[in-house]
RNA sequence: CGCGGGGUGGAGCAGUCUGGCAGCUCGUCGGGCUCAUAACCCGAAGGUCGUAGGUUCAAAUCCUACUCCCGCAA
């Protein structure tokens, strides 16, 4: 079987090295152009380009798919079947008529919930207890094609979107070869989306990371473990925005009104009343710092007790 | 040429501008106090001050090059 693979960052990697291992044909990737990154602004290639190279997989990075030209590439390649994991631009019908086969999407959620680009963040804020990873055959909505296969795992209480973004990257690449050997056995069946049972939700900005401090201990747990490591969660600072990258309730209620700060040194480290309780600050990262324990920024800076952390 | 901060005992920092004994908070080890303690008291160990070169009677500090790390913005 002859597949185009499409994908752009980490997430996409082992689905495409689990296709490359089980032997499948991949003509071609297509990912994202190079983009300007980190300090000093040069152009890096994504992590799915890096994968490619490394396997003398002849790259494609069209601006635009879309365009006449992306859609003479994808002809060019003749596919049997398109497979997409994050590739981050959207599909024409004249696209998805291409490759025999169809087009299967890697999807990071237990569709039809968390439509949209940010499934595994949003699936962490919204408070659920399991998610999962779903293939499905990509139509011309937003995730709104027929399910393939699922797989379903807890997710942690501490776990952040980073981690389970990791997780969720290995167990989507072992849900595509199952749905490829199943498609070729000719077992697989499709299923259509309960629109009913579906949500979609936004990319992520930065200001959903401001942190509440009314909220409770519980809310606000789940608003730093979602956008962390991002878009990462923060407070205001004397000095500008503290990041924030995980809490810790540290009594049983609060001590003071909301965003107080009522410790701050090595011993208890950085304590905040929120909502329902007073809440540790465990690791932050102060403007132009590093990222550290709170307890480790105190033994070498001072933080005055009573003073807020929240915005008035 | 995107903007900026930094490298000082195990951790986090001050000291650099204005050159002159290696300092602070914490940790570690030993001793003491206490019914007890993350509390308190006494004592100790632990640092080629990122690397190389230069200036100087004298360099963590001034000059040059190099290197590593980090923040913002994307």
């Amino acid at each position: 079987m002859r597949i185009v693979f499409m994908g752009t960052p980490d997430f996409a990697v082992p689905s495409l090295r689990a296709l490359l291992d089980a032997g499948y044909d991949v003509a071609g990737v297509v990912c994202q152009p190079d983009r300007p990154k980190g300090r000093g602004h040069k152009l890096a290639a994504c992590a799915v380009k890096e994968a490619a190279l490394a396997a003398g997989i002849p790259v494609f990075q069209p601006e635009r798919i879309k365009r006449p030209e992306g859609v003479q590439m994808l002809r060019d390649l003749a596919p049997d079947l398109c497979v997409t994991a994050a590739f981050g631009q959207i599909l024409s019908q004249e696209l998805l008529d291409i490759p025999l086969m169809g087009t299967v999407n890697v999807h990071a959620s237990l569709l039809p919930r968390h439509r949209g680009s940010a499934p595994v963040h949003w699936s962490i804020l919204c408070g659920d207890a399991e998610t999962g990873v779903t293939t499905m055959l990509t139509d011309r909505g937003m995730d709104t094609g027929d399910i393939l296969l699922s797989s379903r795992t807890p997710i942690g209480p501490r776990e952040t979107a980073g981690e389970l973004t990791d997780r969720l990257s290995e167990m989507g690449a072992r849900l595509l070869i199952d749905t490829l050997h199943a498609m070729e056995a000719g077992t697989l069946s499709r299923t259509p989306q309960d629109a009913a049972q579906a949500s979609y939700e936004p990319m992520l900005t930065k200001e959903l990371g401001c942190v509440d401090f009314s909220h409770s201990a519980a809310q606000i747990d789940r608003l730093v473990r979602g956008v962390t490591p991002w878009p990462g969660a923060y407070c205001e600072g004397e000095n500008g925005a503290i990041k924030i990258f995980s809490v810790r309730p540290a009594s049983e209620c609060p001590s003071a009104a909301a965003g107080t700060i009522v410790a701050a040194d090595g011993k208890r480290g950085l304590v905040v009343s929120c909502g329902d309780c007073d809440l540790e600050l465990e690791e932050i990262q102060m403007p132009g710092a590093k990222r550290m324990r709170a307890a480790d920024y105190l033994r070498g800076h001072h933080m005055t007790t009573g003073a807020s952390l929240g915005k008035a």
